[in-house]
DNA sequence: TCTGGGGTCCTAGGACCC
DNA sequence: TCTGGGGTCCTAGGACCC
């Protein structure tokens, strides 16, 4: 029996199965959700409903998820809808509502806690659970030792499906690295129980990149070292992990290739970081579309301002991220003299950053990040001077027609 | 007609202080 | 005059994840 019984959940397609409860007749059918809000439903006067399809589609989108049919024809999340209406211009294309997903989020955690409170946060449809202290998952039967774990995981499918109608797959091993790569192993609506033994068969067979924490950099380093597989990762020497990698990430690739992990699973952790950032139907000039990137701008501050005045935070750092038409992306930062969550000053200070930047290319992407952050109830209220705020220099994008900061 | 939006963590150099 | 470290904060970029 392992010293720790961690499992990974995730929800099947999650996304598209919370649109499947809603369009229940595009079961069995293509669907991809992603793109702008300009493809709903629409009703017809027999009840009916009409989809949009992909092919119709025109614009900067991406599919962020796609049902099981859809991705049978290629398509998978993060690509852009364009190409997605080459491969299957037949599927549905139905727009994301967040709103939606949190609800389904919020009840499918809260369905888990009820039988394993131990739960960190992984996203809107993912959890680790630390299942080592259930007693249920310590109980076995003559002929598997597993039976207690695995009746356990089966009890909780049970109740995140009575709870939301959606599937969900589950590994549970050791630690949440390999429990990771197991929720993978039997997709969808699986189960894969596996411990350290299993390893040499079950995982080191698998790509490296199935390691969470191996990208496409990595991925690509590795195999331009003829390592392509976990085992293979797993037989590198670990000398030449650390040359190649350094000697942090060189010994967590050869820890993770043999399966170690300790980290614990947390069950809290405050944000570091709030951010809005937008992607524009075409990319926006500095000088010829000031006036649009300076209402977009100042949306996106006072966006910002909300979100932190919403979630109790505020911020002592605020920066800028742009990202230009060849698609090179640059941040600038900088630090106040206090914290605030005020839309004035988060807008000045942005402006500030902005300044720093190069923009003479034309931009296809403006955000802003508020850093540094503290919950605004553990700091003395300091009531923001109104008369000071007002005397705010002219930021930058402003569109008063005098205006020559550009 | 390529390529979203929201995050975390790590690295690295320079400033500044002791 | 020359020569130290260590620690922390700030900033920028990049990899990675959902």
């Amino acid at each position: 029996m392992p010293d720790r019984w961690i499992a990974h959940l995730d929800l099947d397609a999650f996304y598209a199965s919370v649109e499947l409860l809603r369009y229940p007749e595009l079961r069995g059918r293509p669907v991809v959700v992603g793109g702008r809000r300009i493809h709903e439903p629409v009703v017809q006067s027999d009840g009916s409903r009409t989809f949009s399809v992909l092919r119709s589609y025109v614009g900067r989108g991406v599919a962020t998820t796609a049902t099981y049919e859809a991705r049978a024809l290629g398509v998978h999340s993060a690509m852009g809808l364009m190409k997605a209406a080459a491969l299957a211009p037949d599927a549905v294309l139905l727009p994301a509502d967040f709103e939606e997903y949190r609800k389904y989020s919020r009840l499918f955690k809260a369905a888990v806690a009820e039988i394993a409170p131990q739960i960190e946060d992984r996203g809107i449809d993912e959890i680790y659970i630390d299942l080592t202290d259930v007693a249920e998952a310590r109980e076995v039967t003559e002929d598997d030792p597993y039976a207690g774990v695995r009746a356990l995981a089966e009890r909780i499918k049970a109740r995140v499906y009575l709870a939301t109608g959606l599937s969900c797959s589950m590994g549970i091993t050791p630690n949440k690295l390999l429990s990771k790569i197991g929720s993978e192993l039997d997709k969808p609506n699986g189960l894969t129980v596996l411990t350290h033994a299993d390893i040499p068969s079950l995982i080191w067979p698998l790509p490296a990149k199935r390691i969470n924490g191996i990208g496409p950099k990595a991925s690509a380093r590795l195999e331009a070292l003829c390592i392509r597989t976990i085992g293979e990762l797993a037989a590198a020497s670990p000398h030449l992990l650390r040359e190649q990698f350094g000697a942090n990430y060189g010994v967590w690739l050869h820890d993770a290739a043999h399966g170690r992990d300790a980290r614990p699973v947390v069950t809290f952790s405050e944000p570091k970081s709030i951010s809005r950032e937008t992607t524009f139907e075409r990319d926006l000039h500095a000088r010829d579309d000031r006036a649009t990137l300076g209402g977009i701008f100042t949306r996106l501050c006072e966006q910002l301002a909300a979100d932190l005045d919403r979630k109790g935070y505020l911020a002592k750092t605020i920066g800028v991220k742009l990202r230009y038409d060849d698609f090179r992306i640059v941040t600038r930062e900088l630090t106040l003299e206090a914290h605030t969550s005020d839309a004035r000053i988060i807008r000045q200070a942005a402006g500030r950053c902005l300044k720093k930047a190069m923009l003479e290319r034309r931009l296809r992407l403006l955000g802003v990040r508020a850093g540094g952050l503290c919950r605004a109830d553990a700091l003395p209220a300091s009531p923001a001077d109104p008369s000071e705020r007002d005397q705010l220099p002219l930021p930058i994008f402003e569109t008063s027609p005098e205006s020559t900061s550009l």
